[in-house]
DNA sequence: AACCACGGCAACCGCCCATTT
DNA sequence: GAAATGGGCGGTTGCCGTGGT
């Protein structure tokens, strides 16, 4: 059975909105709130909008504190840092973004970082690319299909195929692959719960089933009611372990339009306590999995650690897949900094380890490397199920 | 001046999921 | 338990401004 339409599309306004129809939604929201029924709401206030439509246009654009344009180059490392352990969960980036929306962020993504990323890529790419040339010629052997051996998973060969360097002349270490369906194991992982706790476990998040156990709540809210948890991804980049790094440490209450982090429309770890002024409050709780933000470096798993976990294979993982993107980790980055330098440690552990190139095979197949083609190996997948 | 291509962004669409009936 | 409903999300579309020819 069909889904029935949230209002009738033949009496509703579309396309831009007026400041006249403006004016109204923000005052009465203002005054009124949202009264939780965006669907009802067009009509209280004699709009011919569809609910959801108003619901957009006061997250995106009326809504108190948003920011339009002018992102910062914190806001860049924030965002391509997300984006490459999580992928195109746009809300939830959002919400370690104070005053951004997901859809801002998610323009501001496709029609500018993402293009800065991959002609930075190229660039890089096509310079590595002369240096391994020059190399092989000097040398006079041909080691640039170990090198950059990808295993072709599209091939009918079990075993792992490997792809000659000069078969794709502008992503060298890239598979040339045709368009390939999920396996039927790994179909069924996708926008799974249970693979979504995995990364987040894997990024230094804790979770529980049972929401009702205050020891699962986050330690900074524990037994309170809160807006808004401030730490989303614990992620400790010091080598060493010994030093805690939070990276994306909010203060005060984020009045993101999407947050807290919301996985699907489940908020993690958080139920809804109420609104007021269209902003939601949370209260951790329910059957939720639920996200902790660590800040013990005795219980966060490091990106060390992480790479730890398999050195051989992540040593011997070809799937150099975010070559190219150091300079969103460099040490200069005032948002990153760490004893090593962010770039080394984080950019190293991506390019090799199998656990975030599987984590990461939704996100980035949609974004980045599904411009390249590239298909993360089946070890990688294998590597993540056996966590 | 006219046309075209391109980029940015607001808004829409379809789907998913949780909640309610 | 099934159907209906509504909120929310990510992907896509289309308009508009700008720059180049």
């Amino acid at each position: 059975m069909g889904r029935a339409p949230c209002c009738d599309k033949a009496n509703v306004k579309k396309g831009p909105w007026s400041p006249e129809e403006d004016a109204k939604l923000k005052s009465y929201i203002e005054e009124h709130g949202t009264g939780g029924n965006w669907i009802a709401l067009p009509q209280k206030i004699g709009l011919k909008r569809c609910g959801k439509s108003c619901r957009l246009r006061w997250l995106n654009y009326l809504r108190p504190n948003i920011k339009h344009g002018g992102f910062s180059e914190e806001e860049d490392n924030i965002i391509c840092s997300l984006y490459i352990s999580i992928g195109s969960r746009w809300s939830i980036i959002a919400a370690q973004l104070p005053g951004r929306t997901d859809n801002d962020i998610k323009n501001y993504w496709n029609t500018r970082l993402k293009k800065k990323l991959l002609g930075k890529q190229r660039k890089d790419q096509l310079a590595a690319r002369k240096g391994l040339k020059a190399q092989e010629t000097k040398r006079g052997i041909n080691n640039i299909g170990m090198i950059n051996s990808m295993v072709d998973v599209n091939s009918e060969n079990t075993g792992p195929n490997i792809m000659n360097i000069n078969q794709n002349p502008y992503w060298p270490e890239l598979p040339i692959l045709a368009p390939q369906p999920y396996s039927s194991e790994f179909e069924q992982r996708r926008d799974n719960h249970a693979s979504i706790r995995k990364l987040l476990i894997k990024l230094g998040g804790r979770f529980s089933d049972d929401g009702d156990n205050d020891n699962n709540r986050p330690i900074h809210d524990v037994g309170s009611t809160v807006h808004h948890p401030n730490h989303l991804f614990p992620i400790n980049i010091n080598p060493s372990g010994t030093t805690t790094q939070q990276l994306y440490e909010l203060s005060g209450d984020v009045t993101s339009s999407s947050a807290p982090a919301v996985f699907g429309n489940s908020a993690v770890g958080f139920t809804q306590a109420g609104q007021h002024n269209g902003i939601t409050d949370y209260e951790p709780g329910s059957s939720n999995m639920l996200l902790q933000g660590q800040t013990s470096s005795s219980t966060t798993t490091t990106i060390a650690q992480l790479a730890e976990l398999d050195e051989e294979k992540a040593y011997n993982d070809p799937a150099q897949v975010l070559d190219g993107l150091e300079f969103l980790f460099d040490g200069n980055s005032t948002s990153t900094s760490t004893t090593y330098g962010w770039g080394d440690q984080m950019s190293s552990f991506i390019y090799s380890n199998p656990l975030i190139a599987s984590h990461d095979y939704e996100g980035m197949q949609r974004g980045i490397l599904s411009e390249q083609e590239c298909l993360l190996s089946d070890q990688s997948s294998t590597f993540l199920e056996a966590q």
